[in-house]
DNA sequence: TTCTTTTTTTAACAAAGGTGAATAGAATCA
DNA sequence: TGATTCTATTCACCTTTGTTAAAAAAAGAA
């Protein structure tokens, strides 16, 4: 079974097998590349192929680290995804990395078409569900060591894939304080 | 416009508007009655009419506040509503409260009856995103008095209905600091 | 490869918030 | 109503984690 977090918005589905009816166009992104500002509006869902991607936000001019991207994954703004709203999120690629995109009109068009690709959708829907319910809990965790232990024992190759100090971030802990858990 | 949070996994939706052809038993609690416990599978939707009332879960003995429910506010165990899975969450009754149910099966049959009933669940769908973004963002915020003035101008309300020991368990902060903070 | 930039580690220090305890105040129930 | 239980406040103390700074290590670019 494939871990679920800590995924940018993501399901354990993947979408090119099952949303096969739909267009899926590569792109690349090099480091630094962004895939979304804040302001836009996502028109894309996105599939990580190879690479590493970060998503982001500001509140009071402080950045927020809320997900993250690689190997297999999802990613988007997914609120602004569903209510077409512009987002506050920006995601952006922290090396080089390889995705494919699908776009929302496409993903409702074969929706109304089929009842299978519904009922799929209903799945990754669910599987949302479950990545935030998770995530909610995650960051409850009073103890740093357990934050840290819940998503190392879940999602341990995101260690390799993404520099510690977003991980940190993500985990509201300092750069220093994961330091410490790490090596001891 | 109506406040998304913290109300229980919800929706700025009225379901006993939208979703006329269900369903919708009333029930009344009492202090200390629970919803649902850890084990049990969701498989309903309820719709508070007034009361209080809170969802909970353990990790590692320690008890996380999670959600909250009161008057016009939606409130189930979402993910094992979703799911279908036996949930981890508690959902008890504060005070004397009155609210309407709908069975899941129900509106599964009325998803598959109309349209319109399918476009309102994905709305549905939609601000249960967005409720889940909003409360990661709040419970992200380093500083207590942040996560505070969040909530406290979304949903000045719950100050209401909900004792501060519960608020202050939502914010992930002692009583003591959240009297301090209140105090000040 | 070498150079440069970025990331990680380590340490000393400060400060914020939790804990425990005791009191005061509210709400609930018989 | 009065009694009891539950909730909120206050204080002193202490632990934990963030901050600042500097050095070491690693990764990326040319």
């Amino acid at each position: 079974m494939e871990q679920k977090n800590p995924k940018a918005f993501t399901s354990s589905i993947n979408p090119l097998e099952v949303f096969k009816e739909i267009e899926w166009k590569a792109l690349e992104l090099k480091r630094g590349d962004f895939l979304i500002k804040a302001g836009q509006t996502e028109k894309y869902l996105y599939y990580v192929v190879s690479g590493a991607l970060r998503a982001y936000t500001y509140v009071d001019e402080e950045e927020h680290t809320i997900r993250f991207g690689y190997k297999n994954s999802i990613i988007a703004a997914i609120p602004s995804f569903f209510n077409e709203q512009p987002t506050d999120i920006y995601i952006e690629a922290l090396r080089k990395s390889t995705l494919y995109r699908a776009k929302k009109i496409d993903f409702e068009k074969v929706m109304q078409e089929s009842v299978k690709s519904l009922s799929y959708y209903n799945a990754l829907l669910k599987d949302l569900i479950a990545t935030f319910y998770e995530r909610e809990i995650d960051i409850l965790q009073k103890d740093p060591a357990k934050r840290l232990k819940r998503v190392l024992e879940r999602s341990p190759q995101v260690f390799q894939e993404v520099p510690h100090k977003y991980i940190a971030a993500y985990l509201r802990m300092s750069a220093e304080t994961l330091s410490r858990l790490l090596n001891s």
